[in-house]
DNA sequence: CGAATAGTGTCTATAAGACAGTATATC
DNA sequence: GATATACTGTCTTATAGACACTATTCG
């Protein structure tokens, strides 16, 4: 039975929202290749470890994360993505409220910084190591995708929400303004009022949703 | 730098219709673990092999074929997957008119059918080895989903064919039936008639038609 | 009261769903 | 003409889109 050279690792794309932007997670590398320019966070698959393991591991480690949502994006095969060695990276997409991103808190050493993702996919900041932008380019798109159809949106957002807040989302991750009224007439079903309303602002306070529970898993 | 044990496969999932029924070819095992059981084709990924290039070279020893349609699914990366070793599997759907189907065509010796996937699933067939029922059932859900928003159900069919077939793979694919008028209003735009008709059945003859060109690609 | 944002009512346009009817082959 | 399947017209219902209006807070 064979037995490979090929390397697995886990690449990470740490997304959350950030001055109305939508923003992503980035390390400066330490070592050659590609020593000081920015990557997408990994690491290594043990030999002993489950993928998934493997990516929860990475958030935490990398990102000071634990408990937040996770899936599997796309995986990367090709041969020279990395000029050391051969390497299969599969990716996952983690999406967070910024409230609880806490970055100083990664095990690393290494400099890690929120990016605006529309600005590095249209080149105007640092050019991404490896084949990065291009996985980023994959994770954006997938994303803007499962807006419309799964109710992805609501991991960027704390426990309760109000639907002005909820409807920002909305509107960064489709690149698009949005309907008030529609708006709520869309995402009405999946959610239950609490009776908290914001206070000290110079308007109309708003009132505080959260997602039902039954919709939590659907 | 790691080196790691982990061995990476791709697991391959070819799908067609055959009777009206969405089947998947799979061949018999002649090797332990899993002895004489049935599995999903698959080839371990070469170190200079990119992953896309390993699964378009398996489709070809393992069914016989060449330029089909085929995405990568989701890779599947439990520690027990194998009792022999650590490996990690990216599964790749491939889609195919049953004309195209060439199975003997296999280099490898191995028994290669078709099964009905739904009496697979519903465990009506023989349990296949390792995790393949838990892909299967994954690559099952994903093609019903796709259905609704992509032209993928063309890929089970020839260059030409007949509305009445189209929706029929439509009708198979989401496991319901479906209004003809409803059903030609919604995929009108994209297909183009040829001036072919179906000939010798007792009863109207059927226009042929394609996908039209500037939609293949969207 | 003015400014600012929250929230609602309703009209219109488009798409989905249901059903009934007509058309054209073979035997 | 009987049978079988292809194809079309149209009514109904649901959803998406657009816009105008009312509501409530602070300063």
């Amino acid at each position: 039975m064979k037995k490979s050279r090929i390397s697995v690792a886990v690449d990470l794309l740490v997304f959350t929202i950030e001055d109305n932007r939508l923003k992503l997670l980035m390390v400066r590398r330490e070592e050659e290749p590609y020593k000081d320019r920015l990557a997408l966070p990994g690491v290594f698959v043990g030999e002993e470890e489950d993928l998934d393991a493997a990516a929860k591991r990475g958030i935490l480690e990398e990102a000071g994360l634990k408990d937040i949502y996770f899936e599997q994006l796309y995986t990367w095969g090709g041969i020279d993505r990395d000029p050391r060695m051969r390497i299969i990276s599969v990716s996952y997409m983690a999406l967070v409220p910024l409230e609880q991103l806490n970055y100083s808190a990664g095990a690393r050493t290494t400099e890690v910084l929120l990016l605006d993702v529309e600005e590095l996919l249209r080149g105007e900041a640092e050019e991404p190591a490896f084949d990065h932008k291009e996985i980023i380019r994959y994770a954006r798109w997938r994303l803007m995708n499962k807006v419309e159809y799964t109710k992805i949106a609501f991991h960027f957002l704390p426990e309760e929400f109000t639907l002005p807040e909820l409807q920002r989302v909305y509107e960064i991750l489709l690149g698009k303004p949005l309907y008030k009224a529609n708006f709520r007439k869309k995402i009405a079903d999946l959610v239950e009022e609490t009776d908290r309303y914001t206070e000290g602002d110079a308007h109309r306070p708003s009132k505080y949703y959260r997602l039902k529970e039954q919709e939590k898993n659907v």
